[in-house]
DNA sequence: CATGAATGAGCTTTCATTCAT
DNA sequence: AATGAATGAAAGCTCATTCAT
């Protein structure tokens, strides 16, 4: 390699670095706004002022607002912990339950309304909280299922698809009947469903 | 005919008598865009445009876009028809999927979306979408379930609540998850359900 | 007509009425910031404020900048009075002299900049001019020439058009050339196009 | 091949020299953005990105926006090829024919336009507009009218300065009147102007 | 020297609401 | 009662210019 001058030019790029938190600080503000107030409440001017930049500085980096909203929705990630409680019917309980809070959150359940808000003016919202935050989380239930049949504790035509969308969906539905979930609702649904797809016992 | 329209003289209020159909227009009017465009979309401007009539003639009805937007929620009445199939789990699937009719209707989802989304400004929207839809809707359903325990064809620790959640919630998770609901989803749904609460067959 | 109750509504429009001066204000300040600022530095917010009216006031009228500017320059009438010396010459010299004054207005000639300026962006703006200010002006030094020709002053073979824009031009190249209109120049110019287009003496 | 790009190294300038073909592009780009879009519409952000260049780059050669537009106006210059037919007719007729040419390019008289319109605001650009166009073009036809009179062929009092700002002038009108110039303009305002200035036949 | 990042001020346009007739 | 006119505040986005590397 000669003379060792000729240095990767990968490691300094030219140019005044951005700052990494900036990027951070406005995606976090950016989500926080989302869920809070809904795509079109949330403001630029807000999301500059709370992240404690300037518009152009957001623009630089996505090209409207869309664009930002997307990006923010693209870093939620689930980070639902792994559940092995050694029994089919406690992992479902103990998944659901970690579900039930996340939606429980401050404003868990407004992010969901917004994007089906938008869907008709924005709808790569939609897509991308499906992506990103519907597709795992379902992912989850659907290997324990899976997994369970793999073992022959289910029927064999128990619909798995439809058994995970009715223990997500339960809490939607109780949310938006009643803004509450009662302790012990994942343990009644898992029960009830556990009774429709279970092998029966002879 | 002096000054103005002549309308009939058969009311004898003081000052020109409002035109019920105004008001219903207004509603109507408001209650679609309100489904398309969601709450803070849904500009009075358009409301009045496409009723006909100015946006004072909607002010003196109504003393805020809230106010509207909650009123023309207030008309909306569930109109599902009752259903008598027979048979329990007949009943549950013909009311799932009138139930599954109406959400995939165009912004069938869209006025979901916006009531939990506005659940942080107008929390209005979402304690009349509970009462006037919602809650209906689950009555239908609950109606079906508790009559089927009063005829014993329940488990006796059958959680009626979590099942009629449930079933609904599985379209929401559903459309949420896809944007489709499969044929034959409520039916898959009410089996499971059924295998869950039913009485066991000796 | 019968009771004589029945009077024509076009007297008097529902609603408030418009302050006509408000739209007359408006216009004027928009001519004046078009001419001094060009088009595109021409602010809304500069012609709102000028003009004591809200920004919506102006939208209510014109339905864009563009649309403003447009009927701005459409206001612009050339009120060049009729010239009758009683002879050729001394009209051509007199409606050029007229002429000469409004260019050396202020801004007489940026508006002229302005509207070529844009030719490439708001098209309008040019073809606006052209039937409002432009055409009238040459008409008038085009009726001197046609009159003169139907008194038998002119050559046959003489190019009316030709005549008129030169002598109009050279105004245009000698403010472009040096931002000074010399005085009698416009006898100068008047000068050599009649050496040029009339009747030879015998 | 080293570190970015090695120049040829017999320049000793200390520091990084500059590279003059930048300059060029830039100035290039700049000249054709501030014809076809006028100077306040010209955006340095474009300017720098058609040129393949920084925005300090810019900044480092010229103070501001004023300073590049009118370094890019002193870039241009009258490339009229000296004409010689034979005549001073002739002669006219060939060197306005250029002139037309070059009026008629794209936004040939865009530019004449950006220079009156921002009079007010940038003076500079009309100064220079009129030291390296305006006058280099007018010094053809005038040294073809002074090289007559040379000759004996103008009256005495022929107005050398008055017949060369018509015969420019006919083509701003004339563009400005309706867009077109028809073929045959030249000779048409020659043979009027050479009327006008000649020597009388005996 | 050249770069990419950052900024404050500005742009056109729209909104919910109130006023005057 | 109903209208058209008016408004202050804000929206999304862009610009000329400067900073930090």
């Amino acid at each position: 390699m000669g003379y060792g001058m000729q240095k990767k030019e990968e490691e300094r790029a030219p140019g005044r670095p951005r700052d990494p938190e900036t990027e951070e600080r406005i995606l976090e503000v950016a989500l926080r706004l989302l869920s809070a107030d809904g795509y079109s409440r949330m403001s630029l001017d807000t999301v500059a002022a709370e992240a404690g930049v300037s518009k152009p500085t957001i623009y630089r980096r996505w090209s409207s607002k869309a664009d930002l909203a997307t990006a923010a929705l693209r870093t939620m990630q689930v980070a639902e912990p792994k559940v092995d409680t050694g029994s089919t019917v406690g992992d479902l309980v103990a998944a659901l339950e970690n579900f039930s809070r996340s939606l429980l959150r401050p404003n868990g359940m407004s992010l969901i309304g917004t994007v089906l808000a938008e869907e008709g003016h924005t709808p790569e919202l939609l897509r991308l909280f499906r992506e990103r935050i519907v597709g795992p989380r379902r992912a989850i239930l659907r290997g324990i299922l899976h997994r369970a049949a793999a073992r022959g504790e289910l029927r064999e035509d128990a619909d798995v698809d439809a058994a995970v969308q009715m223990l997500v969906g339960g809490f939607y539905a109780r949310y938006l009947a009643s803004g509450r979930i009662p302790a012990g609702f994942a343990r009644e649904m898992v029960g009830i469903v556990w009774g429709g797809v279970a092998q029966r016992r002879r």
